[in-house]
DNA sequence: CCTTGAAGCTCTAGTTGCTAGAGGTTTTAC
DNA sequence: GTAAAACCTCTAGCAACTAGAGCTTCAAGG
């Protein structure tokens, strides 16, 4: 059985972030001691385990509270979490894309200052004020 | 003079943002009417359009008021700005580079998904619940 | 056994940047 | 004049945590 400490150090996850997920439902709550300190088994482990890992590929709850469900019911069709896999994989693709679009921008901006000229005349600021000069709306 | 929903409609920030801007002291205060309406002149329309633009390129609200900072002061150093948008540039290229590491690994997780298993055998859940199959720590 | 510090608990509120809705007033158009 | 649109302030919510206050329990050392 492990406390809730162990538990975080074991998985990475904080103390404080591991309670938040059993208020949020998406960890069962926790056996408790006489004490009131919760305790957790191996079951506990793997759950939390696998929370963070989706979390660090990006899930949101919600997502991960889905594929959980799917976890609890063996029988259900794989195309559920294949298919929450795939969107995630757009989603994140889609932001890939949208962030290279404000580098290009940012770049072409910061390229144009070399830090020399007062404020007044910055192109840094020049092309903020200069909504006309964005090479493509955002 | 333009009401707050005019301004809303020039510059494509919604109303309550606006006045969001105005409580977190990123707009000015607007002139009353004495039906205490805003109305803005040019000057608020040029602030709002730097604003969306700057948040449009990802710019966080407190480097937006450093930047306005500097644009009230135009005798100072353009370095600043430039260093604003270098690091605003930075951090839109870190984000890029964690984000392609996501990609890389939920593309291999959805490519050896067939969907045609049940949850039980899925690849899906099967390479999030092992945590130890992470191509790199996240 | 006692003491002390670490670890645990619940609860409240804050972070960032909005967004939504309630309940009221003002403005505009017919 | 009337009705609808637009405006106002205020409160609270969203996502996913995170921080801190004030208290209790546990564990280690003397």
């Amino acid at each position: 059985m492990y406390s809730i400490g162990q538990l975080s150090r074991r998985t990475g996850v904080k103390v404080p972030t591991i309670r938040y997920y059993e208020q949020t439902g998406l960890m069962p709550p926790a056996d408790r001691t006489s004490g009131n300190q919760r305790r957790y088994d191996t079951d506990g482990l793997e759950r939390l385990s696998f929370i963070r890992h989706a979390r660090g590929l990006g899930f949101p709850i919600d997502a991960i509270s889905a594929l959980i469900e799917l976890q609890t019911h063996p029988d259900r069709s794989c195309q559920a979490a294949g298919d929450l896999a795939q969107a995630q994989l757009d989603d994140v693709r889609n932001r890939i894309a949208r962030l290279q679009a404000l580098e290009s921008e940012l770049d072409r901006i910061v390229a144009g200052c070399d830090g020399k000229g007062a404020a007044g005349d910055c192109h840094v600021m020049t092309a903020l004020a200069d909504h006309d000069l964005c090479a493509q709306d955002h």
